[in-house]
RNA sequence: GGGCGCAUAGCUCAGCGGGAGAGCGACGGCCUUACAAGCCGUUGGUCACAGGUUCAAAUCCUGUUGCGCCCACCA
């Protein structure tokens, strides 16, 4: 039983992701008597890779789903993958482009055969990705949103929604995108501010009695303008009111209207035009007063034949200055003006979408948000950190009707049908043959899918087997939590909250967890353009400069020309989770990732360590040793004899940090989980345990038996427990070297399937960790006296005093000694009276816990060194007594305090002012060496 | 236009009523048989600014400034 010499992550990382695979432990199984505990995936896009912000949530969850099934629960993390409509189609289109073809002249079946190819071929990538994660889903489970489950799924809550109402179909201002061809959901589309114009036009009167002006920012729509309103009170235009405009360039007759809604006296020229077709306030203001619509731009963004001939065909924005170059020309340029304004851009296609009045299907927003405003209001569901609920309210109280059609073929297609020869629409959960309405055989199916978040809005329930009545919707739903990024709170997490109460009348998840957003160093988005992409897997395994693209990783490339070497999944687990902290960007630097491999690097070192210290050693049963941690049950309590107050240091910090890590699991606190893992490893058990148990381990006489055991069971029993509480954030080095550590015939067969650590009151030897304590604070002050004053550190120190009357203390320090001299380089200790210290010549001092150290220098400690260390020590005090005294001489503190407080201070005083007197005596002994010389 | 968040050590961030913390960096010293991917020590901060509440404020309240984000039919 031993491990490599160094830390080799790949190597680590090889082969216990089968093992765990080969042996089902991440099955769920739904008929177990366990309690449950249910995280579904938020699925990634089917032709995706695995990027930053996927192995942000891979790490959480899979952190999350690893505790709580070490922790006794049926653990079920259902993983999946998301058709991704657009995005997907619009890859396979690519291709077909270079192909010299499109997907209309291959037909539907055809194009659609090609996207289920192009799936097969790079659908499984990211999941296989997540694998090399760490990731522990239940993979016999996993699900894809439109396999033949889900697609019932899906046309099942499509036709109960049309059946209830809350589906319909209307003709509503929807925003188009000219380049994807397709409407988008209020959602897909960004807002980004610009510098813009914005041009008066003048507009003549008909019977020639003068103009109106009207301001625009689109003059391009004027083709299609059906009316020019005003505000019926404002004094310029109201003699105007029913006049009639003879509109330029398409010499076309319209009114002016008085309209109390959209005109702004104070905006603009207080008229505007009206283009019903291709502006949703105007589109509500032609309903208002039954204006006709004409559409003047088309599906392609071109100016279509609803203009003059010199028009037609051109784009949108070259039409924009043609028509303010006639306008100029024919004098009727009034002026310009720059305005910022705010273009929609496709999210996907970045196109500036075209608003267009068109039919498409909706659904109800109201009517759904409530009971899932109801369920956060109550607390059914709460989200974490808080501060995301006011969001979540303020979309849901503000919710619009969601635009689900689109004009693509990679989806669900609607299950509607149209009749040409009456005008019924029939939905169902059969494909018709005949219309419901006439009986006429001449219908069509809606051409249209779904939205693809309309089936991710399924999917807490769709992958366990709805609308069927599964044994597993049973068991797992509502799931525990939903882990994700707060960029999807409203495009999924809050159409789940809207589906999952009205299909199955409860929450789909108990807690919501939102977590930050990965980003560089800077805090930039990660994109292609800023070349600042890190990719998890070269973080994993390393990538030589040749494997990076000099345009993705630029950034990359500029920091590690040679390329980066292979941190492992661990490390970067480990680094994600410390960044986790709540409501804040991850600005993620590699060089942290390579300090936690460096910590993976002493954990591996500390275990190398053990191993070479635990030959021929025996490891007592597991059910009366590693094992207790299953069971509350303190009739099993872990009683190894001969400790030394070392090991009773070590299990308390031990004890003392599962309880800390039990708190911040269940309150989400991963940074701070990472960070208490980080102390205890490095700080407690590196840094001090290892070192102190080193003369114990290394005694092999008889007279020291005992204490070896001791010592040997108590840093396999730390080792083991540390690995099993870091398995969640990293399993792969746990299990490599838990499987390594000597164990019981017993035993399981995985860490993963060992039992979670509870703090057990019998492993709270608090005597014990207090004298340790002490010890440990006098060993890290004799050793700054040694660093400050440049004692070589080969140097042995050959007398120390301690002043103490504690009798307590002077226990302490006798039947420690032996640790003060080895860790401290010291050899005779001796505890002596003040009256004897006052004696002493020329000694350095240092104060701890009311102890006094006194060092005779003779030629050992520089002098020099000593007085300045001194000085400062002593102004040091001196500050502290200043800050204390002034509050205790406040009358109102002393009045007003809580009692504990005030007793606190003056204790403080009392310690400080000791300490004091000690390093006065001390600097007057060293002052009168030095003037002897 | 409305809303939300953030300003703490050179850098990245914890802390969120009782005397400012970590990691990295910097500086000094060590190849001490687990680890130089290491060990020992040191340095480093008007906790953005201005008021207020309190015996006590980095922490609570108000305002200011600077960044960031979200929502909004934005002539």
């Amino acid at each position: 039983m031993k491990i490599d010499q160094t830390y080799n992550p790949t190597e680590v990382e090889a082969q216990w992701y089968d093992f765990w695979l080969k042996n089902g432990y991440f099955r769920a199984d739904e008929t177990s008597e366990k309690e449950p505990y249910t995280i579904v995936i938020p699925p990634p896009n089917v032709t995706g890779s695995l990027h930053m912000g996927h192995a942000l949530f891979v790490t959480l969850q899979d952190l999350l789903i690893r505790w709580k099934r070490m922790d006794g629960f049926e653990a079920l993390w259902l993983p999946g993958t998301d058709h991704a409509g657009i995005a997907t189609q619009v890859m396979v289109e690519r291709e077909l482009a270079k192909e010299g073809t499109d997907r209309h002249e291959l037909g539907r079946e055809e194009f659609l055969k090609r996207v289920w190819a192009w799936k097969d071929e790079h659908g499984g990538t990211i999941i296989d990705q997540m694998k090399h994660m760490g990731a522990s889903c239940d993979w016999e489970r996993e699900r894809f949103t439109l396999d033949e489950g889900l697609s019932k799924a899906v046309r099942e809550a499509f036709v109960r929604l049309y059946e209830d109402g809350l589906i319909y179909r209307g003709e509503r201002m929807v925003d188009w995108d000219v380049i994807g061809q397709t409407v988008l959901s209020d959602l897909e589309v960004d807002r980004e501010e610009e510098m813009g114009k914005l041009w008066y036009l003048k507009y003549p009167l008909a019977d020639g009695s003068g103009h109106i002006v009207v301001g625009t920012t689109r003059p391009e729509t004027m083709f299609g303008d059906t009316a020019v309103a005003v505000h019926p009170d404002d004094p310029r235009y109201k003699d105007m009111i029913g006049k009639m405009i003879r509109l330029p360039l398409v010499d076309r007759e319209i009114p002016i209207i008085a309209d109390t809604v959209l005109p702004d006296p104070t905006k603009g020229s207080g008229a505007v035009k009206i283009t019903p077709s291709h502006d949703p306030n105007d589109f509500e203001c032609g309903i208002r007063h039954n204006l006709a619509r004409i559409q003047v731009i088309d599906f392609h963004a071109k100016i279509n034949e609803n203009a003059p001939a010199e028009f037609v065909g051109l784009d949108r924005f070259d039409a924009r200055k043609l028509v303010v170059q006639r306008f100029e020309e024919l004098g009727l340029l009034d002026r310009i003006e720059d305005k910022p304004f705010t273009p929609g851009r496709s999210q996907r296609t970045g196109a500036i979408v075209e608003p267009l009045p068109m039919l498409q299907w909706f659904v109800k927003g109201e009517p759904l948000a409530k009971p899932a405003i109801e369920a956060v209001e109550s607390g059914r569901t709460e989200i974490i950190p808080a501060v995301w609920k006011k969001t979540y309210d303020h979309f849901m109280y503000n919710i619009r009707d969601w635009c689900i059609s689109r004009q693509l073929w990679w989806g669900h297609q609607i299950p509607a049908w149209y009749c040409d020869d009456c005008d019924h629409i029939t939905v169902n959960r059969q494909d018709p043959t005949h219309c419901e309405g006439c009986k006429s055989a001449n219908i069509r199916r809606d051409e249209d899918v779904l939205d693809t978040w309309f089936s991710s809005a399924l999917w807490p329930f769709s992958t366990l087997g709805w609308p069927e009545k599964t044994v597993e919707l049973d068991k797992f739903y509502p799931t525990q939590v939903l882990e994700t990024g707060f960029d999807i709170l409203f495009f999924w997490v809050a159409r789940m909250m809207m589906m999952g109460t009205y299909f199955m009348d409860d929450v789909p998840f108990d807690k919501v967890f939102l977590h930050a957003m990965v980003r560089d160093a800077e805090g930039q988005k990660m994109s292609k353009t800023k070349g600042n992409v890190i990719d998890p897997l070269h973080m994993i395994y390393g990538a030589q400069s040749e494997d990076l693209d000099a345009e993705l990783h630029a950034e990359l490339l500029r920091q590690y020309p040679e390329g980066v070497d292979a941190q492992g999944a661990d490390a970067l687990r480990f680094t994600l989770a410390m960044y986790a902290a709540q409501g804040r960007d991850i600005k993620l630097e590699v060089k942290r990732i390579e300090g936690y491999r460096a910590f993976l690097n002493k954990l591996w070192n500390a275990a190398r360590f053990g191993l070479m210290n635990l030959e021929g050693f025996e490891a007592p049963s597991y059910k009366t040793f590693t094992d207790v941690w299953t069971t509350e049950d303190s009739s099993k309590p872990f009683v190894p004899a001969d400790l030394s107050i070392a090991d009773q240091w070590i299990l308390t910090r031990l004890n003392q940090t599962i309880t800390e890590i039990q708190t911040e699991l269940e309150e989400f606190r991963f940074n701070e989980v990472a960070q208490s893992l980080y102390r205890f490893v490095w700080n407690d058990l590196c840094d001090w345990y290892i070192e102190l148990i080193k003369p114990a381990l290394y005694d092999d006489t008889p007279e020291g038996a005992a204490t070896r055991k001791a010592a040997q069971s108590t840093l396999l029993f730390t080792l083991e427990s540390v690995l099993r509480l870091m398995h969640p954030i990293t399993p792969f080095i746990t299990e490599d070297i838990w499987q390594a550590l000597p164990r019981a015939e017993d035993a399981p067969k995985s860490i993963m399937i060992a039992a979670f650590p509870h703090a057990r009151p019998e492993l709270e030897m608090t005597a014990a960790h207090d004298q340790m304590a002490l010890l440990l604070d006098i060993i890290s002050s004799i050793r700054a006296i040694r660093g400050e004053t440049n004692v070589k550190p080969g140097v042995v120190i050959d007398e120390v005093f301690f002043v103490t009357e504690d009798v307590n203390k002077r226990a302490a320090i006798e039947s420690g000694a032996a640790y003060i001299q080895r860790q401290a380089k010291s050899s005779t200790l001796t505890i002596i009276s003040a009256a004897d210290a006052a004696k002493l010549e020329g000694v350095a001092t240092a104060m701890v816990q009311g102890i006094e150290i006194r060092i005779p220098l003779k030629g050992l400690i520089n002098i020099e060194e000593e007085l300045a260390r001194l000085n400062k020590e002593i102004s040091r005090v001196e500050a502290d007594i200043a800050f204390v005294s002034r509050k205790l001489s406040n009358e109102k503190f002393v009045a007003k305090a809580p009692e504990e407080i005030i007793a606190k201070e003056r204790a403080k005083i009392q310690a400080y002012e000791n300490e004091h007197n000690a390093l006065l005596a001390s600097l007057a002994e060293l002052k009168t060496l030095e003037a002897s010389g």
